[in-house]
DNA sequence: AAACATATTGAAATCGATTTCACAAAATGC
DNA sequence: GCATTTTGTGAAATCGATTTCAATATGTTT
């Protein structure tokens, strides 16, 4: 920089503001400085410059698996908003590691970057509350928290499996199984209570036995069907926490041989994309993934730069069950089936 | 910094000291120092900390698809390695778009990253070698770059395409068709290399309109199928540049009434996700893609470190073909067809 | 006990930008 | 034409660490 000062014989500060636009330049220093800067090909330095203004315009994005489709498009909704507000974000996988979700947040404590978001994270509420009161901005994803200055973008799970479970009574079934992740998750929780809701709305018996977790994870789902399927409960449909997992239920399926839908239909929740290529295709839940992710990550950034700003701070979006093949079949009482 | 090096009664060069273990401090210092750190909660500021050393032990990942199987393992195989070096990785993410990727080299040029690791990139060879003689550490994974200071990990392209046309001959097909990726690609002109090598090894004549260009991706496949179906060429089976091309051929055939692999046989590069749940499974070819992320931001690290160090730079590794489903049928000269 | 080596520490310079403050030059008002 | 405001610019302080150099304290050798 100093290179460029002398060379458009001004100071530093000129350059400086040459590149801010911060206060009035004359036309002509500015234009000696912008060919002193294109002549040398000088690029300020990010270092120095995020340590004067204590600011790095760099937002990291946590996830547990990037390579989930349900967290790639929730990335890419994160990123073209974060581009457009020429903010630049980092993207830290946990591999599914609690521990690396808490090592992530150094990147905000030591000033690596102005904020976090947190996309379906894994460390309870209160762990994410009190990181927020000790001075770092966070944004949620995919979760709820009760706290003035956390926007949250998240959909319905009540929701979601009310419409699961509506859809699956209208096929004539009633014995459902509920194949959820793990028990302490939020998610898990609220989509049990939806699930339970439903039940009751149709005044069905909830059944403790038909409800297994596992791992939101193919595997997760594998060893959770199998784990319900030898109790034999007479189940004729189930409901997977995701699709990973519903995958998990169509491989032990083959491994059993297991028709579905014709013996059993399976329903999902993401859309991910193999969902639609699997023979059967699966029925699932689409989420507004790529919608939360630039709602949630514009708020953000309006917080950061406008500390009155107190707009709405928590989205609650819509989902959209998604109906085929493998839940096409209608059951009635007596056993027999029909398309 | 101040503020724990007064409450330590000591400098902050010894603080420094004390947090480098850069030299000699006595034990009873360093214990008060510590003692300060951990009762003021204090956390260096990334920022001044590469300012002054003029590193920032972080590494840019660009990849123009995080969705994809195969970025996402490379990437898993970098950030374990990176992090057991300390370093952290930034992950970029693309989109395809060739001009994103040039605007990550910001990056390093903003002394963001200390390195960047292009994983199959869209920018020529010379373009890279540009960046890199400006004075920038870049590693390659999926090509081959001639040029001393850039380490590269990639699989031998030929070879893949040989052994998969040997499979699909031996299964006794001669109009073989290849769907490649972008026509100027490194990737597809290797591949089209082996092709042909593999055609003339059999003495099979070689057949230009047997080839289609597409995008790397499934809709890519879907259209450049299309494109050669319609030829009429007698084609029994199709050599996709990678698994999602591969699926785009599945697609095509479902509408089109084309049974897989009764009509017509498919293999696919990459060994994704999808590849082995969708019906019928699809053949492919396992690159070993944890190791080459691992391998070669070792070698980056261990480069930057140590720039005397001229050990092993190009890391050419071994793929392996895997014979699913989708290529399990073998056909005679007369047209008949058997398991 | 003097001379010298070694271990420990602090003051100050430095990294490369931004920003405050002051001041000079130019523009405006009367 | 003089006072006043506005504009444009530079010198120097600053952000928070690291590192050099010098100084002091301690230990060792004769």
């Amino acid at each position: 920089m100093i290179d460029v000062a002398q060379r458009a014989n001004v100071s530093t500060a000129t350059v400086s503001r040459v590149l801010n636009n911060s206060s009035r330049v004359s036309a002509k220093t500015k234009q000696k400085v912008l060919q002193a800067i294109d002549e040398l090909n000088y690029i300020p330095n990010a270092s120095a410059k995020s340590l004067r203004s204590q600011k790095t315009r760099t937002i990291a994005v946590v996830v547990s698996d990037i390579h989930s489709s349900y967290f790639a498009e929730i990335v890419k909704g994160i990123e073209n908003m974060a581009n457009s507000r020429k903010y630049r974000i980092v993207i830290c996988d946990t591999q599914n590691e609690r521990e690396k979700e808490v090592e992530m947040m150094s990147l905000a404590m030591d000033r690596t970057v102005d904020a976090m978001v947190f996309v379906a994270p894994i460390i309870s509420n209160d762990e994410i509350k009190a990181f927020v009161d000790r001075g770092y901005t966070v944004g949620i994803i995919g979760r709820h928290i009760e706290h003035p200055s956390i926007p949250c973008a998240y959909t319905d799970n009540v929701k979601i499996s009310q419409e699961v479970i509506a859809h699956l009574l209208d096929k004539g079934h009633s014995r459902i199984a509920f194949l959820s992740g793990y028990a302490d998750s939020t998610d898990s929780y609220e989509r049990l209570e939806g699930y339970m809701k439903a039940l009751t709305f149709a005044q069905l018996p909830y059944d403790q036995e038909l409800v297994e977790n596992g791992q939101f994870n193919e595997n997760g789902g594998y060893e959770a069907f199998r784990r319900l399927w030898f109790k034999s409960l007479d189940i004729t449909a189930i409901f997977a926490a995701n699709d990973e997992m519903a995958l998990g239920v169509y491989r032990a399926c083959r491994e059993l041989g297991i028709t579905i839908p014709e013996q059993l239909t399976v329903i999902g929740v993401d859309n991910n994309r193999v969902a639609k290529y699997i023979t059967p295709k699966l029925s699932t839940v689409e989420q507004p993934k790529y919608a939360m992710g630039a709602l949630l990550v514009e708020k953000l950034i309006d917080q950061m730069n406008d500390n009155d700003f107190i707009d709405q701070r928590v989205f609650k979006v819509d989902s959209k069950l998604i109906i085929r093949e493998s839940s096409s079949i209608s059951i009635d009482r007596t056993g027999s089936v029909s398309t």
